[in-house]
DNA sequence: AATCTGTCTTATGTCAACCGTAGATCTTGT
DNA sequence: ACAAGATCTACGGTTGACATAAGACAGATT
């Protein structure tokens, strides 16, 4: 389930419930539970007698997903900043230099620790499950791409303008 | 289950699982998973052995799910208003004469015949869901307050405007 | 009388076994 | 080689059972 939110599984991919019952040592009834939450979240599709998949993002389900987290995550951030706390941006700062997890997902943490700040957990909810839709192509598109310094870059400069107070993101 | 996204039951009302079960004529697996879904969208709550509640809106979250709509539904329109066609108005402006149902809930399929044009889907979605959520309460507060003639006056109007093709709401 | 406590009741959460259905796959006859 | 039928597999749902935990209630205690 934690895989399904970090996206790590590729689009495309069936889901035996059986297979997972066993993984995870309960009964099917559970876990179909469970996919039935994520389902309604989009990031999964039941398919009927056939089970659940991984559903494949088409090019304006990926245009859809970005312009709805550019309408969402700037006024998350607009909110976040005048309450930011001290924990906030170090929190935000400890995802940037954790080593142990993928750039793309490094940079969600670092985002959504300040979009936290915000107060709003329904809003952070949706940004997260709007990420989680998109996380497997992010990461198909951003590797190899060596951006890690840029990246790297600009998130420092966001965390000062976010110290300083500045709501221009 | 329709009741629940027409924003129908009281905030606090427990539901018992077997009874559903037993009014809908299927065991409670069905409907357990069918709750899920619905406790996904944050329509329901599930309480460890205490089962299902609807949950009650505290003024924080109920500026949570302004600002949200407010984030999300000006896009929305945005976006439509290039792409409506004359049914789709004459869908928005067949809800507002429509008799058989509350003035609250016209109001939302009005501006949802409206969002459909966008063209997306899950930010539709995401804007039934945080109106489920909050529709209750519309509903007290709106009622009694017999604005019913402006609100219409204001639909005209903004449907006019949108076939017009203007931008600005 | 008020309160604390232990039991009883109720409903949830889960499990196990089972069956019908419908894709998917394999077999078979031509 | 190919199409039609048989078989396999996994899902969706049912029934029945049981452990758990919260609420209700009655009895005991101060």
């Amino acid at each position: 389930m934690g895989e399904m939110l970090r996206g790590e599984l590729q689009p495309g991919t069936w889901l035996r419930q059986d297979e997972l019952a066993e993984r995870l040592g309960v009964s099917k009834i559970p876990v179909r539970e469970a996919l039935h939450r994520l389902a309604a979240l989009g990031l999964l599709r039941f398919e009927l007698n056939r089970g659940v998949v991984v559903p494949a993002l088409s090019s304006s389900d990926a245009e859809e997903n970005y312009g709805l987290r550019r309408a969402i995550e700037p006024e998350l951030l607009r909110r976040a900043i005048p309450r930011l706390s001290i924990v906030d941006t170090a929190e935000a700062e400890l995802a940037l230099s954790d080593e142990d997890v993928s750039l793309t997902e490094a940079n969600w943490v670092f985002h959504r620790a300040l979009y936290r700040a915000s107060g709003w957990v329904h809003g952070v909810a949706i940004a997260e499950m709007l990420h989680a839709a998109v996380a497997p192509y992010v990461v198909l598109y951003t590797e190899g791409l060596g951006g890690a310094a840029d990246s790297d870059a600009e998130h420092i400069a966001l965390l000062e303008a976010c110290r300083r107070g500045e709501a221009d993101a």
